[in-house]
DNA sequence: AGCACGCCGACT
DNA sequence: GTCGGCGTGCTC
């Protein structure tokens, strides 16, 4: 029977189901699935004090075993619902919240995304959430024993020996201070501090507390009227700083509180200056909130909303009537890059604000520059609040509160926006709906889109996807009718799409020329730098050389804990690896069998940059990817410069195929299609057409009119040939003709599994065992999953840890999860802690 | 995930 | 013997 301090009796106890975010408990799964607790929820006490506040969605502080962790209050049963009667049932220690935190309805879809993401549900509700909302463990290890003792303790142990060494000197420390003193690892401190413990020579302060919040600033106001202060600035003869502060603060132009550092550094006095003031009661200091705010909505002009054309005016209409309407819907609005679609959805968005609603904007997070930012901006003010990955967890944490506080109607973000805590929410629009980084590669493994999907459906709101290319899948259910297609199939007003030129490389060869540059190319280039207009060059692989080998013996520099070659770096002229960031410095000489003939191939951007230089020497050239800038705005000073034509040619990765637009561009090159065509992964040829569309949508967005040459091997594939035509209803009918005969999505679910481990054979061994246990499944009870593997994971090592995976196929999505969920159950007796096991459902990869 | 417990080889 | 490494199990 528990016992329960507060006198209270029993019929009174109330019980708080509490979420902890911990791991997945597999093992739950073992028998009756669908009759057990899914998710691992605990049971506590709510001291009768925190009865009044500690209500479902409620952070809280709770003991769990030895240590003390947040959870969420999920459930306030009316009797405790235990496994055991025996549990002793503890108090919950501290609630974080007045008001709670997670909503009914965020409850509910964190709980699906527990369930369908195979994770647990407190992960699930803490990936919802910024991390500065999330309190902090903080264990602080001091000192217990008196110094004889700790003289006495002599050095058997080195490392427990240091630790007592450290803890005298220095006071209270974490175990992260420790390992930085002491440039141990972390982990390797759990056992001496465990040991030290045990002897009572040592002892833990666990104190959990809620992160950074809130910060707040110092206002000066005047304590008492103009006139009584300028009287008593008179008897202050003897304390001059005292006079310039109130004289500064009698002079302003408008009597306003006046910010603490700024009156200090304008009157160049310090704090006690002030508090002497304050002893006398002529002026106030107080205490206010700061909201950081990284907008500067100042300098953003306020736009008004355009003329839509007749496509884009239709599919207004079309989203106007359901939102009017009130109904659950989910548009694809396939537009052709250039074609007005944030005209459409900020419209959009008018029309639901003035009924009331609030939207989210979902955008990736590469293309969440300010010249997005700034368009939402520019029609909304104020009433936008905006979520990236760059702003500082104060910044977050600000704008998280001003979004629960209802002071904002929109939010602008990358992919965990989706989880923006807006009252009454009606719209989420998802820009660039095919883009993979909208899928977290992290538990829980969650696709931003599908989530959006699911929220609108439990708030009854309304989706818009996005995109010039749709996704496979996405188009594929307009096409059924799941969701309503909208087309925009121009561009706005008179600009025409690009001509694309496609040269086939393996001519370029035959004709004897050697270089990167095909000769349309070539001269494509020096036709606009005659003409002064711009050029883009592309590639989709950084560094100089991808790989360097040895003429003689075949040798190939390969990182020693991937299973990838070194990528060169001319810059550093170092080799990289990019997997896992490991460096070395290049060799001129083979390792294996010392001769010099070292060769470097396989083309990365900096080659590229380097040729553009050589072949166009008054061309002024500048590289943009992950290595050519350092700091914060390194890459907007560059775009700005290319903008501002201070650039001719720019070449890049990815990161200048996005969202970016520069009226001046009238040629777009890509150096070489194939890089991703060849990639082993079913996503290949969507991957590649996206992209080239992509990029090829950078050129012409002005009236000049733009041009787009392709380089590749492969100049029938049919990624490039729709490609080159804009066409991508021909692209997706041929594609999702493969699809359907190859059996993957939308046809099928695929699930991934893969196992992972710094022993090969351990992880083959596991491997071969996981199979079993399909298999064995697999004729019991699920004859129609499709089970590939195990195989070597395409990338076979990363970071020294061995890779091997399946990949699992049905028709039923339900079905796939069940089976992964019993299968992996009955696994998890046998797994070892060497291994990690990842699953990922819908995976946007499976490399 | 943490953290303790308990089993086993290596060395004061 | 003990130290410390490492695998296993539990947490309302």
């Amino acid at each position: 029977m528990p016992v329960d301090n507060d006198k209270c009796l029993d019929n009174d106890i109330q019980y708080a189901e509490v979420a902890l975010p911990l791991p997945l408990d597999l093992k739950r799964y073992v028998v009756a699935p669908t009759e057990h607790r899914l998710q691992p929820t605990y049971t506590y006490i709510i001291p009768s004090h925190f009865l009044a506040i500690a209500q479902v969605g409620c952070r809280v502080i709770a003991p769990f075993g030895n240590s003390t962790r947040e959870g969420v209050i999920v459930g306030r049963p009316s009797e405790p619902n235990l496994p055991d009667t025996s549990i002793q049932l503890k108090k919950i220690t501290d609630c974080l919240d007045e008001k709670p935190t997670f909503s009914s309805s965020m409850l509910q879809l964190t709980h699906w995304m527990a369930e369908y993401y195979l994770s647990s549900w407190g992960e699930a509700l803490m990936a919802t959430v910024p991390g500065a909302v999330r309190s902090q463990q903080k264990r602080t290890y001091k000192l217990k024993a008196d110094p004889e003792a700790v003289a006495k303790f002599g050095s058997r142990a080195k490392l427990q020996r240091q630790i007592l060494d450290l803890l005298q000197e220095e006071g209270n420390l974490t175990r992260t201070q420790i390992s930085r003193r002491l440039r141990k690892a972390e982990s390797a401190l759990r056992a001496p501090l465990a040991k030290l413990l045990g002897q009572d020579l040592i002892m833990v302060m666990a104190k959990i507390r809620p992160k950074s919040q809130t910060q707040y600033e110092t206002v000066i106001g005047l304590a008492q009227p103009l006139e009584v202060i300028q009287v008593e600035a008179q008897q202050l003869k003897n304390a001059p700083k005292q006079v310039e502060v109130l004289n500064f603060l009698t002079n302003q132009e408008v009597n306003l509180p006046i910010l603490q550092s700024l009156l200090t550094r304008q009157v160049g006095c310090n704090l006690s200056t002030l508090r002497s003031l304050e002893k006398k009661e002529l002026i106030r200091l107080r205490s206010q909130q700061i909201v950081r705010n990284p907008l500067s909505l100042e300098s953003v002009p306020t736009t008004e909303p355009l003329k839509l054309n007749e496509a884009q005016a239709h599919a207004l209409t079309a989203i106007n009537r359901v939102l009017e309407d009130g109904l659950v819907t989910t548009f694809l609005l396939h537009g052709v890059t250039g074609s007005g679609k944030t005209e459409v959805y900020m419209q959009a968005i008018t029309k639901i604000l003035s009924l009331g609603r609030s939207a989210i904007v979902l955008v990736p997070e590469i293309s969440l520059t300010p010249q997005t930012v700034s368009r939402f901006v520019g029609r909304f003010g104020q009433q936008v609040a905006v979520l990236h990955s760059r702003l500082s967890d104060g910044e977050r944490y600000d704008q998280w509160q001003r979004i629960r506080e209802g002071k904002t109607q929109i939010v602008v973000g990358a992919r965990s926006a989706v989880f923006a805590p807006l009252n009454n929410l009606g719209l989420i629009v998802i820009d660039e709906e095919h883009e993979t980084s909208y899928k977290q590669e992290t538990s829980p493994r969650y696709n931003a889109r599908e989530v959006a999907i699911k929220r609108a459906e439990i708030q009854g709101c309304v989706v818009i996807l996005g995109s010039a290319t749709p996704s496979l899948e996405s188009y594929y259910r307009a096409e059924q009718q799941t969701y309503q297609l909208l087309s925009i199939p121009n561009r706005v007003s008179t600009i025409k799409m690009p001509t694309v030129k496609i040269v086939d490389m393996r001519h370029e060869l035959k004709r004897g020329n050697r270089t990167i540059f095909s000769k349309p190319m070539h001269s494509g280039i020096v036709d606009r730098l005659q003409k002064r207009e711009q050029v883009m060059l592309f590639l989709n692989r950084r560094g100089h050389s991808s790989y360097v080998f040895c003429r003689e013996c075949g040798y190939v520099e390969r990182c020693q804990d991937c299973d990838v070659s070194m990528t060169f770096h001319f810059d550093t002229k170092r080799l990289l690896c990019h997997h896992c960031a490991q460096e070395r410095p290049t060799v001129d000489q083979c390792p294996a069998c010392g001769s010099i003939y070292i060769r470097y191939f396989g083309l990365g951007t900096e080659k590229v940059e380097q040729e553009v230089i050589k072949i166009f020497p008054n061309a002024r050239a500048k590289r943009m990817d992950a290595d050519s800038t350092s700091g914060k705005d390194g890459h907007q000073r560059i775009l700005d410069a290319f903008r501002e034509q201070r650039i001719d040619i720019l070449i890049g990765t990815q990161m200048i195929a996005k969202g970016l637009d520069f009226p001046n561009v009238t040629l777009v090159g890509v150096i070489t299609a194939d890089t991703s065509l060849n990639l082993p992964d079913f996503r290949s040829a969507e991957r590649t057409f996206n992209l080239l569309t992509q990029v090829g949508g950078r050129s012409g967005r002005s009236q000049s009119g733009g041009e787009v040459i392709i380089q590749t091997y492969l100049p029938t594939h049919d990624s490039i040939k729709t490609a080159q035509h804009h066409d991508y209803v021909g692209f997706y009918q041929r594609e999702i003709g493969y699809r359907h005969d190859l059996r993957y999505p939308p046809f099928t679910y695929v699930a991934t599994v893969l196992l992972r481990g710094l022993e090969e054979k351990e992880v083959i061994e596991t491997a071969h065992y996981l199979s079993e246990v399909f298999i064995r499944f697999q004729s019991d009870a699920f004859p129609k999953i499709e089970i590939r593997g195990p195989v070597p994971a395409p990338l076979s090592k990363i970071k020294n840890r061995y890779r091997w995976h399946f990949l699992l196929r049905h028709t039923d999505n339900c079905k796939l999860r069940d089976y992964l969920k019993q299968t992996l159950s009955h696994y998890a007796g046998y797994r070892s802690r060497q291994i990690d096991l990842i699953v990922d459902i819908d995976p946007v990869s499976t490399l």
